[in-house]
DNA sequence: ATTCTAACA
DNA sequence: TGTTAGTA
């Protein structure tokens, strides 16, 4: 199927796809005319990328990791791929870190909040008796 | 009508 | 990522 065709059935702008190739994760054959042919795994494969980009996985890695998934019932699995792990891992510290520096950052917010004297539109009127 | 490449009010 | 220009 051509770039069109794919868009539609993925929901996926053609934009977005072209971009996929250029970053190695898809790599459609070129028909006579240089019109892209997509192969009908395609689908399925953007399905994946998608899964993986939410997870915060960078293109760079996402290019070496597809090989290391395959579809189950329409849902991204993993298989017995070394590699893989080791890079899932990885990014589960930097959220888990993120996480961490975010939490911290709303005790500082928290804290200046719950000081302020009075403040217009509070839930709990306090100075109102 | 569709896709391609390159570029950016 | 969207959008657009000028093609094939």
């Amino acid at each position: 199927m051509r770039i069109g065709a794919l868009a539609r059935e993925t929901g996926v702008s053609e934009r977005l796809l072209r971009y996929y190739e250029e970053q190695g994760l898809l790599q459609p054959t070129r028909l006579a005319n240089g019109y892209r042919e997509y192969a009908r795994s395609d689908v399925t494969a953007v399905s994946h990328i998608r899964s993986l980009l939410a997870a915060g996985l960078p293109t760079t890695v996402i290019a070496q990791v597809l090989h290391c998934v395959h579809d189950d019932g329409g849902r991204l699995t993993p298989s017995a791929c070394p590699g893989m792990v080791q890079h899932l891992e990885r990014q589960r510290a930097r959220i888990a870190d993120a996480i961490a520096h975010m939490t911290a950052e709303q005790r500082v917010l928290d804290g200046l909040l719950a000081a302020i004297p009075s403040r217009p539109g509070e839930t709990k009127e306090t100075g109102r008796d």
